[in-house]
DNA sequence: CAATTGTTTGCATATTATTGCATAATACTG
DNA sequence: CAGTATTATGCAATAATATGCAAACAATTG
C-alpha cells in the first residue's frame, strides 16, 4: 500500500463521516497507529483536514458552526461580499438565503444601492433595514431555530410568486460531484424554491467549504451560475468549475 | 467519541437552544460533568459560547441595537409584560403586533410555557426564537421601515388564515372616544388583520398613550378584551373602560 | 551488482492530554 | 442564612502523542 494511497482512503474516510478515529484507519488499513498519525499530520499541515486529539476531524465539519465563522472568518466573508456587490444593479430585486456570508453582505450594501431585496431571514432583514433606499420584504413561515430562517409550506408558496433578478444561495457545502448540499432537509426545501425563484443563482462561499457535503442536496453544480470565493479566480482549486461554465469571482 | 466532537456537539446545542445545561450535556454525550464543564470553558476561551453557572449561553447572535436602546420607561414595560404572561397557556396560538411592549413581553416569556406565536416584527420573532419551547412562525411582507414590522398584501393574507386564541395587539395611542388610532395606514391595515386573526384581543399600552389619539382608526375601543397598563386596575384614569365590558389588568 | 543515500515504517520510551473522582470553595435559592 | 447545587482544584489512571532509533525498502550511482 503506497503512502499516499492511505492518504486519500482517509480523506475520504473524514470526507465521509466527518471524523476519523485513529485506530480504526490503522485497523482499516493495516499499519501501526503511528504511521497513521503521520499521514494525519501531513494531510493537517496540507490543510485537508483538522488533526484532533485521537484522530481527526473535517475542516467543514469543523468551520459548520455559525459563531465560529462570525469570529474567525470576517475577512474572508468581506471580500465574497465585496465582490459579490458588483454584481448588483439599481433596480433590481435580490433575494437572499441566510448564513453570516450572506449577512455579512447585507451589511456591506452601498447606502446608494437602490434595491428590492426578498430574505427568509430576520437577521439579514434586520440589516437591510437600515439601508435607506432597499425595500425589504420578509419571506414568512415558521421559522427554524437552527438556522433562524423561514422555512416550509408557506415560504415556499411564498417564493412561488416571486421572479427575482439574483439569488444569493448561502449553503453548508458545496462540492463538484454532490453540488451544493446541507444538513437540513427543511432548509434544502426553502432553498430549492429559492433557485426557482430566480433568473440568476450567485453562491457565495468560503474556501473552507469547498470539496465538503452533507447529508441532504440542494441542487447540482451546473444551477449555479456564478461562485464567488474568496479566492482568486484563477486558483487551481476553482478550476474545474470554470469547465461547468461556472463564473467564478 | 472525540473531544472535537463533542464540543461541535455542545455549540450545536447552544446555536439551536441558545442555553444548554451542564447536566443535559453530560447525559447527551455520555461523559461526567466536569468534562462537559471542561469543554465549556474552552469553547468559552474560545469566544464561541458563555459559560454561565450551570451551563452555557450563545453569544448573542446579532447586536439589535435599535431595541436596547429603547429604555424608555421599560420598568413599566415590563411590569406590563408579567400581567400579560398571565393570560398565557400551554398549547396556545398567540399572535404579537410589533412595539417594545410586545417585544419586553416576548423577553419574558418564560421559558417553560410551550405556545405557538405569530408575529410580523423581526425583533419580536428573535426574542421568540431563544424560547425553547416556543414555535415561532413569520409573518412575511414587505417591512415597514419605521415600525419594522411586515405589512401589505401578503401579511394580511397570511392573517386570513389564521385563528389565534389571544392577540396581543401594540397600539400608538388609545383614547376612549376615538379608539385605537396610529399614524401610519400600512399599520392599520395589518393591525385590523390581526384582530380577525384572533378570537381574544389583548391591549398592552403604557398609560402615556392613554387618551391620545392619530390620523387613521384601528378599532373602537369595545373591540378590546382586555386591557392592561401599568396602573392598577382601580386607578381612575381607567374606570369608564370598565362600563365598556372591557377587562383591567 | 554492490554500495550509497534517502525514505518509510514499526517499536520503545518519555512526555503530554484527557478523563473521572474526591474535596474544598463558591454561587444560587428560598 | 442555611441548604443545595455548582464550580475549581489536585490527583491518579488511562490514552494518545512525540521522539529517537533501527530495520526494511526503494532509488541512484559507480
Amino acid at each position: 500500500m503506497l503512502k499516499e494511497e492511505r492518504k486519500q482512503i482517509i480523506l475520504n474516510e473524514v470526507r465521509i463521516h466527518n471524523r476519523v478515529l485513529l485506530n480504526d484507519i490503522a485497523e482499516l488499513v493495516s499499519v501501526s497507529v503511528d504511521t497513521v498519525r503521520r499521514d494525519i499530520k501531513e494531510l493537517h499541515d496540507e490543510r485537508k483536514l483538522k488533526k484532533v486529539h485521537g484522530g481527526a476531524i473535517s475542516l467543514g465539519f469543523y468551520n459548520h458552526n455559525a459563531q465560529e465563522k462570525e469570529v474567525y472568518s470576517i475577512e474572508k466573508k468581506s471580500l465574497i461580499a465585496k465582490k459579490a456587490i458588483q454584481l448588483l444593479k439599481n433596480g433590481q430585486v435580490v433575494l437572499f438565503s441566510g448564513g453570516t456570508t450572506n449577512l455579512e453582505l447585507a451589511k456591506e450594501l452601498p447606502a446608494s444601492l437602490a434595491i428590492t431585496c426578498f430574505t427568509p431571514s430576520i437577521a439579514i432583514a434586520n440589516q437591510l433595514l437600515s439601508k435607506n433606499n432597499v425595500e425589504v420584504i420578509l419571506i414568512g413561515g415558521k421559522l427554524s431555530k437552527d438556522s433562524q430562517i423561514a422555512v416550509g409550506g408557506t415560504a415556499i408558496n411564498m417564493l412561488a410568486d416571486i421572479k427575482a433578478d439574483v439569488c444569493f444561495l448561502g449553503t453548508n457545502s458545496i462540492d463538484f460531484e454532490h453540488g451544493l448540499t446541507e444538513f437540513d432537509w427543511e432548509i434544502v426545501e426553502i432553498k430549492k424554491a429559492m433557485i426557482r425563484a430566480s433568473r440568476k443563482v450567485v453562491a457565495p462561499v468560503i474556501s473552507e467549504k469547498l470539496n465538503s457535503y452533507r447529508r441532504y442536496k440542494i441542487c447540482n453544480i451546473e444551477e449555479v451560475d456564478v461562485l464567488i470565493t474568496e479566492l482568486d479566480p484563477e486558483d487551481k482549486a476553482l478550476l474545474k468549475f470554470k469547465d461547468k461554465n461556472i463564473s467564478i469571482l
